[in-house]
Formats: C-alpha cells, sequence, structure tokens
RNA sequence: GCGUCGGUGGUAGAGUGGUCAAUUACAUCAGACUGUAAAUCUGACGCCUUCGGGCUACGCAGGUUCAAAUCCUGCCCGGCGCA
C-alpha cells in the first residue's frame, strides 16, 4: 500500500490524495463501503462497483464465525469471495467487544448524545464480550459458543481472509465508560497494537497487507493526545480513529489526534458516515470513512436527500409519485417513484432493501466525492456551508 | 321452522361477575439507528383532560347485582345440524 498526498486545504487538516494498493488505487477523502459479512446487504457486488464503490470493509469476527476463516482462505480471500475486485479492508473484531459487550442489549451506541451519563461498564448485562489483557472471549450470538480473540489471533483470521488494509485488534470502548476505565483501556490496546504489529510482521514476510493501528481514548482530550502519540510512533501504514464519540465532539476529538499522527499516513475514522460528520472529520484530517449508516437507514426506510433525511414509510408518500430526489442520477430515483418505494417498504417487499440501499449509498459515496473535488478546486468550505444549510435547514 | 354454537376495539382473536378501556398478534401513526447482535428496535394506538382524572364502550333493548364484556329475558344477525 501506499499513500500521496495531492492537495492540501489551507487553514484546516483536510488533504486529498490517493491510496494505492495491489487491487486498484483508492481516491481521498473515501467512503468505504461497508460488507460485514462479505456481503453489502440487499446488494450485490455488481450493483456496489456500479454505485463507484472504491473500497469494502468486512468484518473478521463475523467471518470467523461464518463460514469460518479457513473458507474464506480458500476462497481467495473475501474480495474474490463475493466478487469485489477493488481494495478492501477488513476491521479487526475490536468493535465487537463494545457492540457485543457493554452495548449488547443496552441504549448506548458509539456515538452518544451529549447528556449520555458517565457510568461503570462493568454494571453491564447481557454482554456476550469480555475484555480482559489477553483478549475478549466472545460468546458468539450465531450459537452461544465460546471464543477468545486475541491480538495474535485477529492479525492471523484477518491474514486469512485477505483484505488490503487491516486493523490493529483494539478494544473499542463505549461513552458511558468513566476515564479510569478509558485510561487502563487505552493502555490495553496499546499493548494489544504493538501484539498486532509483532503477529502481523511474522505472517505478512513480503509487505501484502497494510496494517492500521488504532486510536482510542473515548471522549478524553489528554486519552486522545496520548494514544495518538504512542500509536502515531509505531510502525502503522496508518491509522483508524475508533471508540466513542458524542454527536457534538466528534470533529474536535478527531481533530486533537490528527494534529499528532504522522501527516504522511493515511487516517481513516471507523464508523462514522452522517453527512455531517464526514465534513467535519475530512476538515479534521481524515481520509477514510466506513458506516453502515446509509446501508441499514436504507433498509429501515430512513432515506438520504439534499433536504435532509426522509422516513418513506410516511403516510404522506403513499400516494406521491415525484422522483425520490429531483436530480439524483442513481438507479432508483431515475426509475421509480416515492409512492413505489413507500408500497414496497409497507408490502416487506425484499426488493424495498435494495432500491434504498443504493440511493443512500448513492449520496453518502457521491457527496464524499464531492468533497474530495472541493478540497482540489479549493470551494470546500462553500461547498460544506451550502450542503449544510440546506440538509440541517429544519 | 326447530335445535345448537356464536356475535369483543381497523382485522384476527383472548377474556366468562369486581384487579377490564379490555392479553396478544397483525394493521395503522410516529420515532430511533454512525468500525452491522439489526429487512431491527422503541413509543402511540376509544373520546376528552388543568394529566389527578372524567366520559362512552364488548350486536340491540331491558333486567338481576354494591358491581356485568362476563348472569337472565326478548329481539336482530351469522355458522352448523335436522326438517
Amino acid at each position: 500500500m501506499n499513500f500521496r498526498i495531492e492537495k492540501k486545504l489551507e487553514g484546516t487538516l483536510a488533504r486529498a490524495g490517493q491510496i494505492e494498493t495491489k487491487n486498484g488505487v483508492i481516491k481521498t477523502p473515501a467512503f468505504v463501503t461497508v460488507g460485514t459479512k462479505a456481503t453489502v446487504k440487499a446488494l450485490t457486488a455488481e450493483q456496489v462497483r456500479s454505485l463507484g464503490a472504491q473500497v469494502v470493509l468486512a468484518n473478521t469476527y463475523h467471518l470467523y464465525l461464518q463460514p469460518g476463516t479457513d473458507i474464506v482462505e480458500k476462497a481467495g480471500g473475501f474480495g474474490k469471495f463475493m466478487d469485489w475486485h477493488g481494495p478492501t479492508m477488513t476491521d479487526s473484531g475490536g468493535f465487537q467487544a463494545f457492540s457485543l459487550g457493554a452495548a449488547f442489549g443496552s441504549a448506548v451506541s458509539k456515538v452518544a448524545s451529549a447528556d449520555t451519563p458517565v457510568e461503570d461498564i462493568s454494571l453491564s448485562i447481557g454482554q456476550l464480550a469480555n475484555v480482559t489483557d489477553e483478549g475478549v472471549t466472545f460468546k458468539s450470538h450465531i450459537d452461544g459458543s465460546m471464543h477468545l480473540f486475541t491480538p495474535e489471533s485477529s492479525m492471523k483470521a484477518q491474514w486469512k481472509i485477505g483484505a488490503d488494509m487491516i486493523f490493529a485488534f483494539d478494544e473499542c470502548t463505549s461513552p458511558t465508560a468513566p476515564y479510569e476505565y478509558q485510561k487502563k483501556s487505552l493502555a490495553r490496546t496499546y499493548e494489544w497494537a504493538k501484539r498486532s504489529l509483532e503477529a502481523h510482521e511474522a505472517l505478512d514476510t513480503d509487505k501484502q497487507q497494510a496494517l492500521f493501528g488504532v486510536v482510542q481514548g473515548g471522549r478524553y482530550q489528554d486519552l486522545r493526545e496520548e494514544a495518538a502519540r504512542t500509536i502515531g510512533a509505531l510502525p502503522f501504514d496508518g491509522f483508524g480513529i475508533g471508540g466513542s464519540f458524542t454527536k457534538d465532539d466528534i470533529a474536535t476529538a478527531v481533530g486533537w489526534v490528527n494534529k499528532i499522527l504522522p501527516e504522511e499516513k493515511p487516517r481513516h475514522l471507523l464508523g462514522i458516515g452522517e453527512p455531517r460528520d464526514l465534513f467535519d472529520a475530512v476538515e479534521a484530517g481524515c481520509d477514510l470513512f466506513d458506516c453502515i449508516a446509509p446501508t441499514r437507514m436504507g433498509r429501515h426506510g430512513t432515506l438520504y436527500t439534499h433536504d435532509g433525511r426522509l422516513n418513506i414509510r410516511n403516510a404522506k408518500f403513499i400516494d406521491d409519485f415525484s422522483t425520490l430526489e429531483e436530480g439524483c442520477s442513481c438507479y432508483t430515483c431515475s426509475h421509480h417513484s416515492r409512492a413505489y418505494l413507500a408500497h414496497l417498504f409497507r408490502a416487506d417487499e425484499m426488493t424495498a432493501a435494495t432500491l434504498a440501499s443504493i440511493h443512500n449509498l448513492h449520496f453518502t459515496l457521491r457527496l464524499v466525492e464531492r468533497i474530495r473535488e472541493s478540497i482540489l478546486d479549493g470551494t470546500f468550505s462553500q461547498f460544506k456551508e451550502d450542503f449544510c444549510t440546506r440538509y440541517y435547514k429544519k
């Protein structure tokens, strides 16, 4: 993997560049399409291609459980397995330490509202993941079987899954975890980062895979900066910024980190992808973003338009025969009316998920593409202002 | 015509004297969702409300009872059986 910065935006941390992988080039900033189980939910690989997606990210934990990393390895890697021939990434399974741990069965999400109270993480109940210094013990959400993930086993699994870019094994913490826990967890994630590097070096002797280290630290400036310094000093090929935020401080926290991380390496903001967050994070120096929002929102009937989100299941769309979004060039908008989409959703037809995912992914991919263009031609701040004024006008 | 079983909120269908404005599911109306536990989840769902409560309701009309969706009588409607 090779990263090159083409242009930096004066007065901000934003930059446009290119990542070269053996499976193709990614023009950054870029939105990474999520295909957790080696499929972008509701879409064929051909549809993902035609949307202009540059890179697909799968999940190590999910593929490890099903169909198993040996099968994916035999298939020639998850890209070949799913017929995606472009650049690929895998997440390490570190997110599942949170989603199947503290977050499981609770209302807590990694992006919390500002008034979310900080609590003792150990009070979380119903968790399927338990974190120790050795690694994370998971109780499979599929069949209840127990599995231990360590930095070493995550590297091995990701090696077999065979993506171009992979992540160090980390602990994604909850926004409800107190400072003391975040600090302790951060030290652990740092140890895991070193172990990930060492394990990966032993596997990948001729540098096939790029390994990204993950910066944690929760919502605390000193921890975030410490993480950026320590993780940033390790010989990773790029960096992921992960963990918990609040809706309002993503850009701030990302800025703390990117001011410190080495400039010449790509930065991936893990799991973030609402429009405002994308603008803010690019401005704060991020190059890559993956997010399930476009596809999950789509499947749940929430569709992106330049005038904000709309819920296509609302009664007012039943007889609205206008196009979903005027001027949108996606397949869904060029062929179908809001009324038809509303009908498919109400009838629980599978095509509803497909058409909605196509639109939302097109919207998000195109948005990040335009953000990139606006960096190159110097119109970023105007574009951001125009877009956000209209999108968030309510 | 006789016998028999049954008529409950938008629908299906619980409930068989008080804890019932009435279980549940679906439908409906909204909302949430940010490295996918997610084609998922949450709330509302008779009318009014100063949110304490008030009012009208379980085919219709009477009745018994302190109290009825629940018991009795008549009527109306439907399924089935016999003529």
